[in-house]
DNA sequence: ATCTATTTGTACGTATGTATT
DNA sequence: AAATACATACGTACAAATAGA
């Protein structure tokens, strides 16, 4: 466990590692081992250039490195400097999802993925919801109860129907679990928002997507496990 | 869709992006508009330099920005320079485990996750998997048919259960399941590495296990989809 | 509101390392 | 073996930002 690699699960490539990737990995290490929280400071640039015997611009290099994967955040000025700062989960997905940029990540996938997931996270919540949640999720549902009037309006419900996901994964309370359902309705909204516009309007899946979504929230209320399973398996379109 | 943040989708809080970060965003969307493919070479540093109107110091950690993202390497050297890379799965895997790193992931909500994914996924699979794949199966649930030993021994055995389930999710052929499967894997290798030590050797559950992983492959070969999912489910400790 | 001190940010010139031809 | 093309590293000088007097 660590900020990656603090061991020996490389991030560049086993080979010479050069200087500033030396330095960050030496500073990652201290940070697990001094147990510095967020917020706490690492030395001032000087005393790090003396710590290492590396010049600025190496030192800079290094800072950097660990800026752009999230883990330190620097400001100017006096009582400035660079701060360990925890990853925030835009960055986490936005590293992530620059992985399946050349991984060819397929609707299909994602949508395989949630099939999995979804109805089986659904039966689980069965009966453990509270009335102020169910709520939000009657509240989201309304943002779409009325079928789309142009290509636009339908891009903006699309959204909307991926945000009653994201709610439902909330309820688990399992922050793994949350950030991949996030993660994923992420990419679908990256990978649709091109391709929705040549797709047909389809008034009838709308409708049912809308229906199973409103039977969903019914069965969670009343504790009927399996009619959630049930509800959710057809919630996609 | 993109290298992270090639339009808003922000990785370094909205504020004034200092320029190292301006360029690497200018770069990725460079990469994307240009269609360019891992192994692409971008421009050598002093034509960086003279594009983007800054010094090679800044150049230099713009460039160390998107190495240690994973989105390019560098080579020293006649034919050097900086050259597209797809991002490995070991790197995005480091990257994202500094997110769980302060955002407290718990072997409880690995578990669960598992928990909801492998029994549905083993379902789907039941009949499709092909006698070589079963074989590979078998031949892993080899290395523990004997009870461990001793502590280290255990570990070891540990390591192996966990390979069972990395060959499982890779039968799906989803990129994006077959991740976070692997992911999971290495997040409960790190988070249980020194925890086991401590726990009591239970040769019962060490029992169980190994005989529900055993029904479960005969379930995937008959094609009994529901017994695999049951199987499935008790094959956790 | 202005100045001052502190700390990071940028620029440039030069020297060294490293792999290809 | 030598020349070449590229990244790597250093040192210094100066610019920008910001907290505090």
């Amino acid at each position: 466990m660590s900020p990656a690699s603090s061991r020996s699960s490389n991030a560049s490539p086993s080979a010479k590692m050069r200087r500033p990737y030396k330095v960050a990995e030496a500073i990652k290490s201290w940070i697990v081992e001094q147990g510095l929280q967020p917020g706490d400071k690492l030395p001032p640039e000087p005393e790090l250039m003396a710590l290492f015997g590396m010049s600025k611009g190496t030192i800079r290099e290094t800072t950097r490195v660990l800026e752009a994967q999230g883990l330190i955040v620097t400001r100017t000025g006096p009582k400035g400097g660079a701060f360990i700062n925890a990853v925030s989960e835009p960055m986490a997905s936005s590293l992530l999802s620059n992985y399946f940029f050349f991984n060819k990540l397929s609707t299909k996938d994602v949508y395989q993925l949630r099939r999995l997931l979804e109805p089986e996270l659904a039966a689980s919540l069965a009966g453990n919801v509270s009335e102020q949640n169910l709520a939000e999720l009657e509240a989201n549902l309304e943002k779409y109860s009325q079928p789309a009037r142009d290509a636009e309006d339908e891009r903006k419900q699309h959204i909307d129907s991926l945000q009653f996901h994201i709610i439902l994964a909330e309820l688990a309370g399992n922050e793994l679990l949350g950030f991949i359902i996030r993660f994923m309705v992420r990419m679908l909204t990256d990978l649709t928002v091109y391709r929705r516009l040549y797709e047909p309007h389809n008034h009838e899946l709308w409708e049912q997507g809308f229906r199973h979504q409103k039977d969903l929230i019914e069965a969670l209320r009343e504790g009927r496990s399996a009619d959630a399973r049930a509800s959710c398996k057809n919630t996609w379109k």
